[in-house]
DNA sequence: TTGACAGGCTAATGGCCGTTAGCTATAATA
DNA sequence: TATTATAGCTAACGGCCATTAGCCTGTCAA
């Protein structure tokens, strides 16, 4: 990994952490082994850091949400829709670049209007359009009731992105917080699908 | 108003605003009227605040969801329990002050343990718990079908929480959420109502 | 009247932080 | 081989920030 990757590295571990206002460029370039002032051999500044970490997490989200690639195969039943379901969450959930994404953007996203933009994009409108396809996928098939799969796709995300966001803050609640987004699921289930 | 209280009343505006880390005692005292060391009469330093502001928040959330008090009357139709439940949302939306808490407490909930619990209680837990009571009387009365009443109100909750944070940080889309949680909640009384 | 306290002020301090200037060594290039 | 670019380093600077010390004034109780 390149000098510059290990910068947003570092920057991204901290951030998540302590914010950014409450990292300074001296933990950074402690973290990737090297001065503070060499780092302003690869970014122009501090900002110029955050701005390539929201890149990044726009790429991400680009890769994950844009295209029909991430959907992967629709459901063929109800159990394999909670396994497949389920195994997306865990990953959403534990995966760390993911994870430090989310807790940097839900930090500051109050910060500029881009960030706030990302933010809604990053964890709303993208978990939200993923599921609405796979559910239409469902209902094309006859194994979820005919109804507005956009409408779906949010009572069926909603509980469980607020259930992430708990457990993010308080991680011992990690496995709580999978329960509770399982019965939600199941219960979506017997609401929605015939 | 005390200067102890406009002290606390400026900090939860810059802080909601720029975060802890971003806003400076210099910024509080400004507001407020007076000079930075002034402050430190009333408090013994910048982290007392926040935790003032805590405390504060703290005790609304008791007022808020500790008592039955503020369950009110349960509804008696579905056109009442929407028009009472939309009246909650755009209160808890618009107010000042629960909106600044909110503001604040999302973007320093990584900052203590305190913090995040704090933060679960007050943006998941209690409205969870409020919501599950009048569900729970809407039962008893007949109008709701027979289900497990916390869960419900997961339901019911969880995508109206994530349209106020939206709007927390993208306000010029306060309608379109508005919008989208009666949306939400027309489906829900669809779903589980008689 | 006097004394004490509350609550403001100015001046100052020490620390950290982001950033720049400028030096050097190594590696790539001509 | 000579040159140039890359990427590290140290030293240093200016700025801001939280906090402290110490002074002054008005209020109010003894």
């Amino acid at each position: 990994m390149t000098t510059k990757d290990r910068i947003l590295d570092a920057a991204l571990t901290l951030f998540a952490e302590n914010g950014y206002d409450g990292t300074s460029v001296e933990q950074i370039a402690q973290i990737v082994g090297i001065k503070a002032p060499s780092l302003y051999k690869h970014y122009k500044g501090k900002e110029d850091i955050l701005n390539a970490l929201i890149d990044s997490a726009e790429v991400r989200y680009e890769e994950m949400f844009g295209s029909e690639k991430h959907i992967g195969k629709i459901p063929e039943s109800r159990e394999e829709f909670i396994r497949a379901t389920m195994a997306r969450i865990s990953f959403t959930m534990s995966d760390p670049i993911i994870r430090k994404t989310r807790m940097l953007l839900v930090q500051e996203q109050f910060r500029s209007e881009r960030i706030s933009e990302v933010t809604t994009r990053h964890q709303l409108d993208g978990v939200r359009r993923m599921f609405a396809k796979i559910i239409q996928g469902m209902m094309d098939k006859g194994l979820v009731k005919t109804d507005d799969p956009t409408l779906l796709a949010v009572e069926l995300t909603a509980p469980a992105v607020l259930e992430i966001a708990r457990s993010d803050r308080q991680p011992q609640y990690g496995q709580e917080a999978l329960e509770a987004i399982e019965k939600h699921l199941r219960h979506f289930c017997d609401v929605y699908m015939k």
